[in-house]
DNA sequence: CCGATGGTTCAAGTATTATCGAACCATGAG
DNA sequence: CTCATGGTTCGATAATACTTGAACCATCGG
């Protein structure tokens, strides 16, 4: 699928807001994210994100999401590619209620 | 007070959620929000931020806030000096739900 | 084994942010 | 009027972040 079949992920409890508000504080990252709310999907497939944007940069941009703890990226355990998923638990464990403003948020951007 | 009496501000109904976050993603940048929370403060008073950082750095923190549509800075009706306000209500006009989890878990940050 | 597919990492260039001194501004106190 | 106080803006430099091509990796199909 990818490189390194695990990735690394921070931990639950170690969760950043700074991170995550500044992985959220793009919308193309926010958009990923909004795809994943209804559960995990292939990275190949959830690119309702531009088609015409490289590879490397899709993967960056995938990489600051995990990073922040804002989504998963692990080998897809039957099928090919990766799977993503939003760490809705996680992040709602350690910031209550922050998530779903936020995504919701951008629904009705006018 | 300060240089122009009457700064620009973002019109209540077109705050960007990207803004915001990003504003907000900075910790410094959070706590004024945080010691905002409770009513208006003097920006002389609010220096809850350090002491020890130069006026145009604050200046600055504060124009970041402000033009993400978070913060409101006016000159001091009564008194001298300039008055900071938490944009709450518009805020959470804009972005229900969002402004509260966010200032609320700093507060236990690990 | 081989190629195609899907994905990561690296490096380099560009762009955006942060920091802070210095100059400037506005007001209140004396 | 003048000075001290509190604050903004400007300009330069440093630090981060974004973007992308190229190289590399892993897996699946044939």
């Amino acid at each position: 699928m990818s490189a390194p079949p695990e990735l690394p992920h921070p931990p639950a409890d170690s969760l950043s807001l700074s991170q995550v508000l500044f992985a959220l504080s793009d919308p193309a990252r926010r958009e990923i994210a909004r795809n994943l709310r209804e559960g995990p999907l292939e990275a190949a497939a959830c690119s309702a994100v531009a088609a015409d944007v490289p590879k490397s940069t899709k993967s960056h941009i995938l990489k600051v999401l995990r990073e922040s703890g804002v989504i998963r990226n692990e080998p897809n355990p039957n099928g090919r590619g990766r799977l993503l998923t939003l760490r809705r638990d996680d992040l709602e464990a350690r910031f209550p209620g922050l998530i779903d403003p936020i995504l919701d948020a951008d629904l009705r951007e006018s």
